[in-house]
DNA sequence: GAATAATAGTTGTTTTTGTAACTAACAAGC
DNA sequence: GCTTGTTAGTTACAAAAACAACTATTATTC
């Protein structure tokens, strides 16, 4: 049995990125499921309104890069919970306007404030400058930059 | 509406360390989905094979943090396609010791290839200094290092 | 050495995701 | 202005992941 290879798997960025991102979610993750039940999109839905305002579901498709039944079903569940309100657009009756209620944006605020402080507590462990060269470089990576 | 947050979503690492992820995921499963019909747990459990040889089942999920649901299902799929060979442990008829088949191993070399050509292209994209640096901090945030 | 606990791996059930097909509204071409 | 094509969003069905319960074997403890 021709044993050991060289390869080395965890260098390999498709699978390291992976890791990082998976290890790096949990603490966050434990929030928005345990204390609001939401799902990864929920809170990213719930995100992007909180950041940008009203806008439809097809814009934060594009900017997360989500699809548009993922997004359909998280604004069913956060319409469900009355964190965010619907409204059909007067120039474009296909569209619905999207807007975080004050439950929605409570809650949003609260995540917000647990994600500034996992990107505080960053600062322990790395540097400015590696922290800024590693965000350069997933956003590359990411296609965004 | 007090629109327009401050916050900035693509930086905070779970978010864009995933985006990154599934990004520069997409091309590799190009090949190991249309070309083998694996899953993401199986090519990593191939690779796993590939790499470190006989191993059981337990030892792959230590090391790839996968749950053992996960592999058992990966294994049983790698296994029909004959991919693999299951040998049941002499000293301890719990365990089971999993190869590569030569078809494994043909097709983990393939694969390993792609991968190794995946690396190498993100040569002309960051300096070495920079790709060491990135894979340094990745395995510090996935907590292996 | 019998009873209890722990471990390796499997199977069944429930959630979640992915994909395709659908409805309703708008846009363009002729 | 009617046909054809496009777009926003939903729904239905299939694939995959998550979670819990299970079997078989080994380890521990009294």
């Amino acid at each position: 049995m021709e044993n050991s290879d060289t390869f080395d798997l965890q260098l390999f960025l498709p699978y390291l990125l992976n890791q990082a991102a998976e290890e790096s979610s949990l603490s966050f993750q434990l929030v928005y499921k345990d204390r609001y039940g939401m799902l990864r999109t929920e809170w990213r839905v719930l995100f992007h309104l909180g950041i940008f305002g009203r806008m439809t579901a097809r814009d934060i498709g594009l900017r997360a890069k989500l699809h548009k039944t993922k997004i359909s079903r998280a604004v069913q569940k956060l319409a469900d919970r009355r964190f965010i309100t619907r409204h059909r657009s007067d120039t474009d009756r296909r569209q619905e306007l999207l807007e975080l209620t004050v439950a929605g944006r409570t809650a949003y605020l609260d995540l917000r404030t647990i994600a500034e402080r996992y990107q505080a507590d960053l600062g322990t462990e790395f540097t400015k400058a590696e922290l800024a060269l590693l965000q350069n470089m997933l956003q590359r990576l990411a296609g965004k930059a």
